[in-house]
This record gives C-alpha cells, sequence and structure tokens, in this order.
DNA sequence: AGTCTCCAAGTGTCCCAACG
DNA sequence: CGTTGGGACACTTGGAGACT
C-alpha cells in the first residue's frame, strides 16, 4: 500500500519558485524517510504560468510527484511522475503532510504573517522596505510591524545607520512551520540576502517593487522578492506581475559602479543572455532594468552584446527614486538626461569629480565586510546544487 | 531632513437581514 | 424575488507631531 501525501503552497507565501522547489524536495527526502512508497500531490496557488511552470520544472523528482493547481486533484496515478503503482489512489481520501500549517492555529492574521513572512527572507529591514515587498500601505505595515513586536516575533533595534526591524527567533519559527518545512532540516534559505554589504544597493533592490508601481501606471505586481535565484543567474531583484494585459517579469541589477568595465561587460553580457533565455523559455518578456549612478548606466550600453526579440532594457539613475524610462522590448532606453541630477549637473557645469580617471577596484573588493559572514561574491555564477549546498552551509554555521 | 508614530477619516468589499 | 442598506472588516489616505 502506498501513500499520498498532499502538500499546498501558494505565491504569496513570499517565497520565490526556487525556494518553494527547495521545500518540495526537503519534504520529498522526508516522505522516503518516513514510509516505503510515498507519492506526493503539491497543490500550487499562483496567477498566471509563470510561477507554477518554475516550481514544476525546479523540483527533483525522487519520488512520484504531482504539481497541480489549487482548483484539480490527481485523478489517477498516471497524473504522478515517475509513475506510481495504481494502487497508491487508495490512499487519496484525505491525504496531507502530517501537520499542515493552518493559520486558524495561530493567533496571527494572514496580513501579519505575510508581513512576518517577508521578514524571515530580509532578517532585518527598514519599514519602507517591507511596505514595498508587501504591497500594503506604509501604516498598514507599521501597525501589523507594531503587533509582531507586541507578540515577541519582531524587535526594535538599530540597523546601519537608522534604526530598523529584525525577525526574532521566534518569529522564524512561526514562519518555518507556515512554509511546511519539515522538522530537523537545514532551511536557512531566508539568508539568501547578506546584512552589511551595500546599504544603498540592499535598498534599491528591496524598493524594486514600489519603484515600479509608482512608474507604470496601473501595472499590477503578483510578487517581488530580493536576490532571487531563477536559475539562470540571480537578479538583484525580481518582480512579477502583469501590465498592459500581459504576464511579465521585471528583472532589476543594481550596481555601484565599483568594478572594472571589464568586469563588468562580461557580467552583463552573461546576465543579459540568462534574462533573454528565460524569457524564451517560458514564452514572457522581461524587463531588465540596470540602476546605479549615471555612468555605470551610461556603460551599460557598451555591455549590450546585441538586442533580444523579447527582453527591453532600461537604465535609471538610482538616486531618482519612482521614475523609470518607458521601455520598449527589443530595445535599450536609459533616461538620464530627465533627471532631476542631471539637469541640476547641466546648470552647474562640469563635476569636478570624474569617477573614469580613478582605476577600476577589483570586484571582489566591493563589498565592505565589518562581520566575516557576510563574504558573499556579489554576482555569483554556479549551479544550483552549489547553491543549495550554500544555504545548508550558512544554516549550520549560524546555529 | 528624514524617519517613525499616532490619529481620524475615507474607500471598497462582503455578508446578511429587512424591505418593497 | 430582487434590491437595498447597515455593519464588520481590511486596508488606504492624509495630517499633526515627535524623535535623531
Amino acid at each position: 500500500m502506498l501513500d499520498v501525501f498532499k502538500h499546498s503552497l501558494s505565491a504569496t507565501d513570499g517565497l520565490p519558485p526556487y525556494t518553494q522547489a527547495r521545500i518540495i524536495d526537503l519534504i520529498s527526502n522526508q516522505l522516503i524517510k518516513a514510509r516505503p512508497y510515498p507519492c506526493l500531490w503539491v497543490s500550487v496557488d499562483a496567477p498566471g504560468s509563470w510561477y507554477f511552470n518554475e516550481i514544476k520544472r525546479l523540483i527533483k523528482r525522487r519520488i512520484p510527484i504531482t504539481i497541480l493547481s489549487v482548483d484539480r486533484a490527481p485523478i489517477d496515478e498516471i497524473d504522478f511522475r515517475p509513475y506510481a503503482s495504481p494502487s497508491i489512489m487508495q490512499g487519496l481520501e484525505n491525504p496531507s503532510i502530517s501537520h499542515p500549517f493552518r493559520i486558524e492555529d495561530h493567533s496571527i492574521k494572514a496580513s501579519a504573517l505575510r508581513v512576518l513572512r517577508i521578514m524571515a527572507r530580509l532578517k532585518t529591514a527598514h519599514t519602507a522596505e517591507i511596505t514595498s515587498l508587501a504591497g500594503f500601505s506604509e501604516t498598514h505595515v507599521r501597525t501589523l510591524l507594531k503587533e509582531l513586536k507586541t507578540n515577541r516575533l519582531i524587535e526594535w533595534k538599530r540597523i546601519g545607520k537608522y534604526d530598523g526591524w529584525e525577525i526574532k527567533n521566534k518569529g522564524l519559527r512561526l514562519v518555518h512551520l507556515s512554509w511546511n518545512i519539515p522538522k530537523g532540516v537545514h532551511f536557512a534559505a531566508y539568508r539568501r540576502e547578506f546584512r552589511y554589504a551595500g546599504e544603498r544597493h540592499r535598498r534599491v533592490a528591496r524598493m524594486w517593487r514600489a519603484w515600479l508601481e509608482n512608474a507604470y501606471r496601473g501595472i499590477e505586481i503578483w510578487e517581488s522578492w530580493t536576490e532571487v535565484s531563477v536559475r539562470y543567474g540571480i537578479p538583484d531583484a525580481l518582480a512579477w506581475g502583469i501590465y498592459h494585459g500581459r504576464e511579465m517579469l521585471f528583472w532589476l541589477e543594481v550596481d555601484s559602479g565599483h568594478s572594472s568595465r571589464k568586469v563588468m561587460e562580461r557580467n552583463y553580457r552573461r546576465r543579459l543572455y540568462d534574462a533573454y533565455l528565460h524569457a524564451k523559455e517560458w514564452g514572457i518578456q522581461i524587463v531588465f532594468c540596470i540602476m546605479g549612478p549615471p555612468w555605470v548606466v551610461e556603460e551599460f550600453r557598451f555591455c549590450i552584446p546585441h538586442l533580444f526579440p523579447n527582453l527591453a532594457m532600461i537604465g535609471h539613475d538610482w538616486r531618482e527614486f519612482g521614475k523609470l524610462p518607458v521601455y520598449e522590448i527589443g530595445r535599450w532606453q536609459e533616461d538620464l538626461e530627465g533627471t532631476q541630477f542631471r539637469r541640476m549637473k547641466r546648470s552647474e557645469g562640469k563635476l569636478s569629480f570624474d569617477p573614469k580617471q580613478y582605476p577600476a577596484k577589483p570586484k571582489e573588493k566591493r563589498i565592505k565586510l565589518p562581520k566575516p559572514k557576510s563574504i558573499k561574491p556579489r554576482f555569483r555564477i554556479e549551479s544550483l546544487d552549489d547553491d543549495y549546498d550554500g544555504y545548508q552551509g550558512w544554516a549550520e554555521r549560524e546555529e
């Protein structure tokens, strides 16, 4: 007799598809240990097609698994892959993971949990950043944060230059529970972000959602994540939603400009090609945005190997929040001339500082390291497996 | 100057009961 | 039987004030 277990997830859980896929793998591993012939039914609640397709692509199939949208149930064994024996359907009456998370069992509102989940990925953050990622109003997020603080799930403390929020262990445990992370496994995916490197870089990436909503009227962002792996490259931020009735991805790279042009060129050629492959694979359009100081944005045009049919490339001054150039698929657009800073510069004459006369720093030295554990190359190109082992390494070191 | 907090009022949606 | 409107709820908007 075989067993079918059900695992439900939603795109609004605060995790990108890659991380959800890792959870599914962890659950599979757990089931292998617990049962002789387990099968897994994964129920995915997500709009559009990209999220669903990514989950499907990213999971490892160690046991028979079926991935279905939330409104469907497996009908028979051929829904599973690899194939399961027909007898599994006997267990399908009311299958589930041992104790699936139900929010009603906990004294927390759905909106507060959403904020807490975001905190779990960020670890420490300022209110504006959480607001942007949550997609709620600022005041509402504030009240939610206050509630979370009263429940001792997060705390108010000094983060860098200003005060901010940090998730506590209790909060982390609740979030892990809410994601149905099996007990006893190392799951430190929330440490995707480096903590002390590049204040501004991190800030811009976390504000990506709010930035887009400000710049493009009528855009609907479903979710936005920072430092997310999409197999092909790791965008600093990735927003997913619809614009003009079309499902799209908005890929952000923030570049503070501390690398040589050669390194820049090599990195962006690779990254643009990655984005192109991803867009092609899923038949969607991607807007690839570079943000940084003006000279970096200007330099970017020389890093474009050629124009891509499903990729719009835009560049913008990272000091000017809430604005972006109008994009056009298959083209490169920047709006440096239109920014308040450029106008100012022109009226004042030449800048006294010309970054181009200074030698470029090697890439590895661009991150300041107050703590040794924040060592993390900014642009890593490695396989998924390496990446995942990385998580575990981090988790072990910190626990 | 840039943040965060508190407060009051306003919008939009859903449910349900009363009314024509 | 359909519609109407009150209440609850979740969230937004805007403004005053305080902290650093």
